[in-house]
DNA sequence: TCAGTGACTGACC
DNA sequence: GGGTCAGCCACTG
């Protein structure tokens, strides 16, 4: 069983877990470290189903400016904001301050 | 089977 | 600097 053999979801979910804490990431990074950085779309859509995965830190990933766009797919409200700043993330209107300090590149620390 | 939709991104104006 | 458009692929009706 090749890494390659996995399902898109796997290769996802795989990613997500090696978010390190207080880091995030972005969709496109994830679907760039796949090979597969024209479907950033599948990579969100993925999480979608990883929401029901815990071992899948799907607060870490947000769009590439660090806006948490898949709030609305967490229970509450601000759930994901809480679990961010619970990391020592700021946020502020659904958007990550200092990105670019926080943000964690699969293809560069992961490789 | 076909068409619409989506937790995105890059290019273009 | 920001608004718009097309492409990506899997799922749903």
């Amino acid at each position: 069983m090749k890494p390659e053999n996995k399902n898109f979801f796997e290769k996802v979910y795989e990613v997500a877990k090696c978010i390190p804490y207080g880091r995030v990431t972005s969709y496109g990074a994830i679907a760039k470290y796949l090979g597969t950085a024209r479907s950033a779309r599948m990579v969100g859509w993925a999480m979608n189903g990883a929401g029901s995965n815990e071992d899948v830190p799907a607060h870490r990933v947000v769009n590439k400016v660090g806006l948490l766009t898949g709030k609305h797919h967490f229970d509450g409200t601000s759930l994901m904001q809480q679990l961010l700043e619970n990391e020592g993330i700021e946020v502020f209107e659904n958007q990550i301050i200092d990105f670019q300090k926080y943000f964690w590149d699969p293809g560069k620390e992961l490789d």
